[in-house]
This record gives structure tokens, C-alpha cells and sequence, in this order.
DNA sequence: GCCGCCATTGTGGATTTCCACAGCCCCTTT
DNA sequence: AAAGGGGCTGTGGAAATCCACAATGGCGGC
């Protein structure tokens, strides 16, 4: 099982010895790139644990880095740090989803804070893909007709209303209706309901 | 039915007039204060719409403002208004909830549609308030017992073990349960998991 | 006392769900 | 040809759900 590290992207060297010094100094694991376009190259989405990047480099940017990761579907919470007061970069960089902005010379409490509050929500993030992962698992292995089941299961529809509409025995909507249930490890209607509803409500993810 | 209004909070007068003009000149109601303890002292819950707020102003600032707001309860979308890069404050706003920061001099096709954006989430947030309300009205309704009986359903029981976990008869548990569907105004334990789903899907609301 | 609400329970019967056992047909792969 | 997967269906019977009709008892308010 992997470890959890913070990724350092910074060109200045001071601020990257700086930090790595206070994580190890913290327990906390840590690896440093002084330009983005190397930490590009490395980057697999394998990687976990959070990012701390700075918005202005030589180069490939900051928030142009964020972005080339974003495409790739990285989904590690992002820190930027930044000297400058750059408003609108910042806003626009928050509103795509950054972790937090936090401004040199900072604090290192403060940061390390937002840092162990990065990781926490990495982990969390993490748990609930792997859930959704094993529903879509599940979802993979219904046939088409035990999909169709399913959704007039879910639509609170009678099993002799369901072989009505389907055109089917309803002997045969029990058959369907019990693979499903087998299939996506569930005992009762209640227990798909809930297990479909929180799949959908955590779909947004694009 | 009440209609819909940008409120405009700003100490600069050209700023406000030319807002006013740019919003009607889109068909937007709005109306404007000059100062944040006016606007705060004129805001009631029944107010709809959207707010654009200066960041800056003599006296109470938009921000301090918002604060105020947000401990009121105010849900309408906020659009804040700044000449100054401050990105610490942008942030902070941000993460509290701000829907957008924009830097003046602004762009006037830029600003009206994020006001319409904005006014479109306050409507959408509208209508899921009033579902989550017209759900708790009905959960109010139900007696402590049927609270009981309607957890067990929600955890997939069976009548008869929910019967012996509660130490009633069978027929009484589906009194209960009848009771329960009427109240809530659903037709099966399905359909009541999908509301109850949904609606602690949108509970974070503090 | 009367009424309304709540909790509880029983009887009898209908409907719905669940499933073992059994079987048929079509299509694809080995 | 045989095996496996998918869809479909019937029989018989058990279990679960649903509910009209009926009833009792406790508590609080008028």
C-alpha cells in the first residue's frame, strides 16, 4: 500500500528545501521538482497525497501545470503558493477546483494545516472512488434486460406492472429481479434505492 | 410572486448608476445602497435574487458585510466588485462561499452573465429549498413510533424482525408503516428511500 | 365525561414477492 | 456436438405485505 506524499513543484529552490525540511520535520513524506514541466513527465496517476505548487515559474506555470493535470484526470487536492496579488488567477484557479491559495511568506502552521486538511481530503476523495468503482463494477455485469428490471425496480413499479410494460412473464421479472439483486449485492429494493441514489448524487465528476 | 432583483451595494455612485443602467438595459430589476449598514438594515429573507457587493467601501466593507449576511442566513449568490488585488481576501471570500469575484474595470458582457448564472443557482437553490422544507413539514408530522418504524425500513428489515426488535406485533408494525407512507406521501419503501436519500444527500446546509 | 390522538392487537382474506424444480429456444464459443 | 449464457415460462407452495373491520387502553384538552 502506497504512502501518501506531498508533491513540491516550486523553482526556487529555498522554498522547496525550505518545505521539505518543515514536512520532514512534521512526519510527513515528500518529494520536490523544480519545474513543472519535469514534475509533468514524472507525474502517473498512481501518485497520492496532494500537491503544493507555485503559481509562477519559469516555464510551464503554475496554474498552467494545475490545468495539464486536470486533463489528465489527476484528482489530488492542489495548494498554491503565491507571492503576487493576482486576483483574477486566483479566482479563476479556485473556481476550477484548486485546494487553496496561500501567500509568501507564509506560515507554517498555517500551511502545514491546510496541508494535513489537503491529505484528509485526498484520502476521503480516494474512498468514495473506490466505491463508486465497485458500483460501476457491478453495473458492468447486468444484461440488458436485468438493466431494464432495474430501472422499473427503482421506479417503485409492481413486478406484474413491470411484466405488463415489458411484455414478459412475471414469473420471468422474479428471475431478472433476483439477478439483479445478486449482481449488486443487495438484499431488498431499499438497499438498491439508496445504493443507486448515492452513486447518482456523486456522479458529477467531469 | 415576487420578482427577482440584483441589489447593488456600492459607496460610488458612477458605479451604481452605471450598473443600474447596464441592468436595465438587460431587463434585470435592481435596486442600490451606498452603503453596507443601509443595505443590511433594509435585508429580510424575502429578498430574491443576487447581490453585488464593492469589497471595499467606507464603513462596513462588502466583506464584513457578506459576513453579516451569511450569519442572517442569506443564501442569495454574491458577486463581489474589487479594484484592488488582494488575493488573501479573494480566497477567504471564495471558500466562504462568494459565487465570483470580478476586478473592475469590468467587462459589462462578462459581468451580466455571471449575474444571470447567478440568479439562475438562486433559483435552482429556491426549489431545493422548498423541497427540503416541504420534506421536513412532512417528517414533523410523523409520531416518535413511526420515526422507529420508518428507520427500520430505511435499514431493509423485514416486518416480522422489526416486530421483534421493537417487541410489538406484526400488525402493529404495519399500521406504523402505513402510516408512515401516507405521511410522507410515498406509495413504497422504494420511493421513500429515494426521498430520505436525497434529501441527507442536500443537508450540509450550516 | 367526551373527544381526539396514539399505541397496540386480532381476524380474515387478498395480493405480492420469492424461489425450488423443471423445461424450452437461440446464439456463441470451444 | 457439447457447453455456457441469456431470455423466457410454468407449477406449486411458502413467506411477506397490505388492509378492512373491529376492539382496548392511556393520556391530554375542552
Amino acid at each position: 500500500m502506497k504512502t501518501r506524499q506531498v508533491y513540491l513543484v516550486d523553482d526556487d529552490a529555498a522554498i522547496r528545501d525550505a518545505l521539505a525540511w518543515l514536512l520532514r520535520s512534521r512526519g510527513i513524506d515528500s518529494r520536490a521538482w523544480s519545474t513543472a514541466e519535469s514534475f509533468l513527465a514524472d507525474y502517473n496517476s498512481a501518485m497520492s497525497g496532494c500537491l503544493i505548487l507555485d503559481i509562477r515559474m519559469v516555464g510551464m506555470t503554475g496554474a498552467e501545470l494545475y490545468d495539464q493535470l486536470l486533463a489528465l484526470g489527476c484528482a489530488m487536492p492542489t495548494i498554491f503558493l503565491t507571492g503576487h496579488g493576482d486576483v483574477p488567477l486566483a479566482v479563476k484557479t479556485l473556481k476550477r477546483g484548486a485546494f487553496d491559495f496561500i501567500e509568501k511568506p507564509f506560515n507554517d502552521n498555517e500551511l502545514v494545516d491546510r496541508i494535513l486538511a489537503a491529505l484528509q481530503q485526498e484520502e476521503n476523495q480516494r474512498g468514495l472512488d473506490a466505491s463508486r468503482t465497485q458500483i460501476e463494477e457491478r453495473l458492468a455485469t447486468l444484461t440488458e434486460r436485468e438493466q431494464e428490471v432495474m430501472a422499473c425496480i427503482l421506479a417503485g413499479k409492481l413486478n406484474k406492472v413491470i411484466a405488463d410494460e415489458l411484455q414478459i412473464a412475471m414469473r420471468t421479472v422474479e428471475v431478472h429481479r433476483a439477478h439483479v439483486f445478486e449482481k449488486m449485492k443487495v438484499r431488498s429494493a431499499v438497499e438498491l434505492a439508496q445504493l443507486m441514489s448515492a452513486y447518482r448524487a456523486g456522479k458529477p465528476r467531469q
